[in-house]
DNA sequence: TTTTATTGTATCAATTTGATACAATAATGC
DNA sequence: GCATTATTGTATCAAATTGATACAATAAAA
């Protein structure tokens, strides 16, 4: 085949490591391939006649029905040995064809790594005609991934914990309006380690990123907190 | 043509961001093609049968004559529009051959960015067979640079300015002894801003990563200044 | 020996961070 | 009602870090 017949980019991928939070602990999106045992991070290819990112974004917003997606790009992955036409074989064979050897998806890939922090419930995991199931899975939990796919989720939180003290990362993972309590358990998910709750308080509300809302009323038998939203057009000038 | 008959991989290039210090202003090397007037970082395609990081190495180690260098990664560059067949048509053309318009160069690519610090004179600048020149532009008098390279140098600035903090980024710009003068005026020139001389020497000392030496007797009517080092296993372990 | 420029470090103030204390308060139980 | 309990918001003081300044040490020249 002509490189020009072909409408994606060839030898290049993309790949990402989408980050949900519980309420307790990061959760990424791992898929799984039908009738293979294979998992791994939900990717794609780039058509010839789309940006990078947007392919990336699309494939996203495809897999978790959101209609924007904010990603960030952490790495690109481009050893010898990270391709292997063996899981794209099987996954072929999985849904019940055969893959000639020569066919591009069997080629030698460079996969660029984005990743993403989303709200966790406002996702509709959405498998692909390729994959049986696409699932959230804790980081400390991960099934065994295909290929570099777990050097890539590695690279990918280390990302996040060194961008966590630049930009306000943390703002899609809750929802609009939320409590410095939970604020603070996505600080300590990501960086996986208590912070002191007054000096966190303390730094976050000098940061003047937040607006403070009405207090939330949750039946406890105590101070009710209040509750806060980013405050989008400072965090826009940072 | 088959992909498997061509020797490098189709779609992905590097492109390389080189710093050198004077001992004064930020340099990096541009090469200006033949007969074109078009001045490009240094780069290159990557082999079917090379890492990703070993193309990019071995392309700089031929255009700066030395025998290790250490490459740091810091984006890839997907845009639809940064692809364009003109420059390189134009380079063919200086060279004095029409290019096929179904040549693989000609395609789109999308390009992984790599920036290195070195010790500036212990290079020697060496063109390649496309290139009449290769020499050290200040970063603030650069030539106007083909297709997307202004924006890939710009991100290798933000690149070093933020990993400047993290890692001893420095350790390759300066020989292997100097001045804590000398070591101020890297981090002053990679920041763009002057540091208090005091408190820079306080904490950089206060890192303990520097082995201090003999004294440098310039000749100069002041007191002599210590010559450091870098002392490379502690940094490791940073 | 005095003078000059620069280096290395000490010192004290200002700022930031860590640790603790404590008042405010939303339900509950009596 | 009123004490009880758990949690929140903030104040306070100590400890650590950084900023600003001062000053002694010193290499060479006058």
């Amino acid at each position: 085949m002509l490189p020009s017949e072909n409408k994606y980019l060839t030898n290049v991928s993309f790949d990402t490591v989408i980050f949900g939070f519980t309420g307790e602990e990061l959760k990424i999106l791992v898929l799984e391939y039908q009738n293979t045992g294979l998992f791994a991070l939900p990717g794609g290819y780039i058509r010839r006649d789309e940006n990078l990112l947007d392919a990336a974004k699309k494939g996203i917003m495809r897999r978790t029905g959101l209609k924007t997606i904010h990603l960030e790009q952490f790495h690109t992955f481009g050893k010898l040995n990270r391709s292997n036409p063996e899981p794209s074989k099987r996954i072929a064979k999985g849904l019940g064809y055969e893959m000639p050897d020569d066919h591009w998806v069997l080629d030698r890939f460079i996969t660029v790594g984005y990743y993403s922090l989303i709200n966790y419930n406002q996702v509709r995991p959405t498998p692909n005609k390729f994959s049986d199931s696409i699932n959230w899975y804790s980081i400390n939990n991960l099934p065994p991934l295909m290929m570099d796919h777990e050097e890539i989720v590695k690279k990918a939180l280390e990302a996040i914990r060194t961008d966590l003290g630049k930009k306000p990362i943390g703002t899609n993972l809750l929802p609009e309006k939320f409590t410095m309590k939970e604020l603070r358990k996505v600080y300590e998910a990501i960086l996986d380690k208590k912070l002191r709750r007054t000096t966190f308080q303390r730094k976050i509300l000098s940061m003047d990123i937040l607006i403070r809302h009405e207090k939330l009323y949750t039946g406890a038998a105590n101070k009710a907190p209040y509750l806060y939203s980013f405050n989008k057009e400072k965090i826009e000038k940072l």
